[in-house]
RNA sequence: GGUAGGUUAUCCAAGUGGCUAAAGGGUGCAGACUGUAAAUCUGUCGGCUUACGCCUUCGAUGGUUCGAAUCCAUCACCUACCA
């Protein structure tokens, strides 16, 4: 798994790609990291999947491992069952316990993927805080960790100052104590797995370092914190939320092919910085990729292989060269003349809807009913006002009547219509 | 606690009795151009509908009126000034 020449100091490495938001005692920690040492990042368990804005900290982890030290990746059984007030304006609903379980298992297989547990020399590692919160009582709690703190200082940190401020939502009490589990997390890694770092977003600052003070009062070891910067848009638009929602990492919930094509997409002026940030690529191949990226703009190579590195890194090679071929049948021009194996390329890897097929039968289905059907437009009345404006293809044909009707001549191979909205929402619809 | 102002669609914001599903801008969606870009230009932009049209919306609840986002009352929240 070793990339990078062993000398290669992981701090120059982080430095280089942008990735150090802040850090404590950063003099010290550069010795520190001259030899192996045990670092952790926490993930906590809100949705069933991680998606991309959940990469930075995890990748993180990775280049940690690759340059020899020992990653451990912590779901957040315990603290995920209180809600971190950082960076959130309003108090939120707690998940119930089945839910937790499910997204605590979704998410730690996902976890599992990025990082190597079968090295000899420094395996990664996956807990649960649950494991060593859970036997704790409540006054045992109280008198050996909420001691330390001081409810003045607690209350100075950004995450919590926010939430005071704003009389209307305010803070629970439940959330108020967020910060106590991350540190406790921290000195019990501290102490039975000789951790001496965390990691995690620019937004965990007040968490982390609330973890090295506890502790450095409850075993007087001094320990350290490394934040990652909080991924922007040049144009102001929130990183890895589309019109449609997050991307996400499970090829459920994103398909693989939108997965690639969400890198694809990426801004012109950011796509050199999130080589870096989300690839593992050289620095030597990510400048020679701004060269060819600077003098070309319009060929994208930087974006073919920032979608490349990132979708292999998540889903694989295989998968990733499936979505690559169904990209390049689709926006690669004519459709005419294509084979029935390469149609069948992008069959399942587009969104795929199933119709009937004698529906198509006679006078066959209404174009508007069958964009609907296809969720390419939500109403009717939408889909007609789509056609009108020249927006949908059948089979990369613009078809401008609303009243066009859909039959079984329309089919590719008989068994297909390759249905388009925009430019780059392709459904295929299958009969059958 | 006092006084003044405010709460309009996805967001900002105009509208102060009927011509208002509600100006303008942003975002979004679609088109042209292009590189599956950016910038620019065009169309569209509450919901459903082939259409006629129907339904829902102007902080909440009641009221006045043939008719209310618009007037009145009560309540809630926000902002500014005063204390």
């Amino acid at each position: 798994m070793a990339i990078y020449p062993a000398r290669v100091s992981i701090i120059d490495e982080l430095k280089w790609r942008g990735l150090i938001a802040d850090c404590t005692d950063a003099a010290e920690l550069e010795k520190k990291v001259a030899a192996p040492i045990t670092l952790y990042c926490g993930f906590d368990p809100t949705a069933d999947s991680l998606h991309v804005g959940n990469l930075v900290p995890l990748l993180a982890l990775r280049r940690f491992q690759l340059l020899g030290h020992h990653p451990i990746a912590v779901a957040g059984g315990a603290t995920g069952s209180i809600g971190d007030p950082s960076g959130k304006t309003a108090e939120r609903q707690l998940l119930t316990q089945e839910i937790l379980d499910h997204n605590i298992a979704s998410v730690k297989v996902q976890l599992a993927k990025l990082l190597d547990f079968e090295t000899k020399q420094n395996p990664a590692r996956l807990v649960d805080n649950a494991s060593w919160t859970k036997g704790i009582s409540f006054l045992d709690f109280l008198r050996d960790i909420g001691k330390h703190f001081s409810v003045n200082q607690m209350v100075a940190k950004e995450s919590v100052r926010a939430r005071m401020e704003d009389r209307v939502v305010g803070i629970s009490y439940t959330e108020f104590s967020y910060m106590l589990l991350q540190a406790f997390d921290f000195m019990v890694l501290c102490r039975d797995a000789n951790c001496e770092l965390q990691i995690g977003g620019s937004d965990q600052w007040g968490n982390i370092t609330a973890g090295i003070e506890l502790t450095r009062k409850k075993t007087g070891k001094h320990v350290f914190g490394l934040t990652l910067p909080l991924i922007t848009n040049t144009d102001g638009s929130k990183f890895g939320k589309t019109a449609a929602g997050a991307i996400w990492l499970d090829p459920k919930r994103t398909s693989v092919y939108k997965f690639y094509q969400f890198w694809i997409n990426t801004d012109d002026r950011d796509v050199i910085r999130y080589l870096k940030y989300f690839t593992f690529l050289s620095q030597t191949e990510i400048e020679a990729l701004e060269k060819a990226h600077t003098e070309n703009p319009g060929a994208r190579v930087a974006h073919k292989a920032l979608a490349k590195a990132v979708t292999d890194l998540i889903h694989g090679e295989n998968t990733t060269h499936e979505a690559i071929r169904a990209s390049e049948i689709l926006f690669g021009g004519e459709l005419n003349g294509i084979s029935e194996t390469t149609f069948n390329d992008i069959v399942g890897e587009v969104p795929t809807k199933e119709i009937e097929k004698s529906k198509l039968d006679g006078v066959g289905v209404p174009l508007v009913e069958l964009l609907v059907h296809a969720g390419l437009c939500h109403s009717k009345g939408q889909a007609r006002k789509d056609i009108e404006g020249g927006g949908v293809n059948i089979n990369n044909v613009r078809e401008a009547s609303a009243a066009r009707l859909v039959t079984a001549a329309d089919l590719l191979f008989g068994k297909h219509i390759l249905l388009r909205k925009g430019k780059k929402n392709y459904v295929v619809v299958s009969a059958k």
